[in-house]
DNA sequence: ATCATCTGTTCCGAAAAGTGGAACAATGGA
DNA sequence: TCCATTGTTCCACTTTTCGGAACAGATGAT
């Protein structure tokens, strides 16, 4: 087992619960002896990827992670060019925006545009969400071929009903979920990708749930594949499905 | 030298003005033979640390560092607090608002919050300025002795008068600077810090030269004073200067 | 105060990595 | 086409890492 894999095991135990660990949680949850757990936590604070909070014991990532965070969005043209259009969906709506792109089976914000409206969805980035569980994971998924589908679940779709739901999705353009990964929060997403470089990434607005009528959807709906289709028209993205707001 | 320095020494490599990196660039860049760079860069992408882009041979920082300079502000309680704050500041007066820490000699900003004037500062998240050359910098340096300072420096300070401002800092409470680490883009800068953990963080509003005149920076300043003041009150932050606008 | 228990760190030989040189495909220009 | 450059793989050799146990400091209960 590679110290870089250790390594990054530990960076995983961090999520959205779980903000801080010590040497024996990390040796602990990665059952390792603690003499490794020290050494390995010990080496990372050398090396920035990890420090300790005030003088105590306790870790959290590295400074080093801020900037990385930073790079990788600008890294990407796409992204950048998305976000714009997300923050400005999301000033305009005064709903939460997001721009999430899928890793592995997961799907992770880029990110986020926080709400304007007292009633808002929080931002939630760094919460990992299944990408067949949850709108904008749908919606990238969707703009992949079934047989890669296939591939990302070693050839076992989790849900019987996915490819179903992502044929129509490749339909419809778009995909509307109703409190799925969150109890009373609604998302609408949209993906689109860049032929240059193979990245696929999903446009999202959240909202909370009963506050939008149905007219409201179909307005932020229209904005959203507005936004995304010219998104899609400048980079060439010849896959795009214009969104079929029936 | 541990593969883990390694693979730091490859990530410190990215910054706002490299966002892409081949095996040979870091072969080059880091004087590792060329077998070495593949392997690493193989090992990291295996981890998540780096990724492909697209099916290029160019790599940007993976995804792990997305959630994980998330779960960094969050693990903060005065980062989040810190956040409202100078979010609010930066609606309220359309500037761009920063809050950066101290990471050895340099101050790295962990959240931005991007000015809504037509002319506002891009908002430059990932690059780190020398702690004694930026407002920012300073505010968080004057909160410490003038030992700390003098170590963090191997006792000797970069610049004669720096010791000097800082004291005058100490007195003032707040920093501001004109067109110092960026052209035509003058700076305002208050820190705070939590006893509790130790931290000091710096609240920095950026805004361009030549559009903001006296009454308005002191309306800024007294704006970021009172955010900062209420912040230390919370925390109990003893060591806080109540900015002092002559 | 004393003891038990928890923390994190250091020591060691054994085992598994990482190392660098060179030879190898694959790609892209001139 | 040939040439230059890219990234990868192979090898024996070196260095690091591993895991158990013993150690020291902190915390808390009796």
């Amino acid at each position: 087992m590679s110290i870089l894999q250790n390594a990054q095991a530990v960076l995983k135990l961090y999520s959205a619960d779980c903000l801080e660990l010590t040497v024996t949680d990390v040796a602990r949850r990665l059952d390792l002896p603690k003499a490794n757990a020290s050494r390995l936590m010990k080496a990372m604070r050398d090396t920035g990827m990890l420090s300790t909070i005030g003088d105590t014991m306790r870790h959290r990532p590295g400074t080093v992670m801020l900037d990385l965070a930073a790079i990788f969005r600008r890294s990407s043209r796409l992204i950048s060019r998305a976000s714009e259009a997300v923050s400005t969906l999301s000033t305009q709506f005064g709903h939460t925006g997001y721009i999430s792109i899928l890793d592995r089976q997961e799907v992770t914000a880029v990110a986020d545009f926080p709400g304007t409206n007292a009633l808002r969805v929080v931002s939630n980035i760094g919460r990992r969400l299944s990408a067949h569980q949850s709108a904008t994971g749908r919606s990238i998924l969707a703009r992949m071929s079934d047989d890669e589908v296939a591939a990302l679940y070693d050839g076992q779709p989790p849900t019987g009903s996915l490819l179903s739901q992502l044929s129509q999705i490749r339909r419809n353009g778009f995909v509307a979920s109703s409190q799925e990964s969150t109890a009373g929060v609604d998302a609408i997403a949209v993906a689109v990708g860049d032929p240059a470089t193979h990245e696929i990434i999903s446009l999202c607005i959240v909202y909370p749930h009963g506050i939008v009528d149905d007219d409201g959807r179909t307005q932020m709906l229209n904005a959203l594949a507005r936004a995304a289709g010219e998104i899609a028209a400048d980079f060439g993205d010849s896959a795009f499905v214009a969104p079929n707001l029936e």
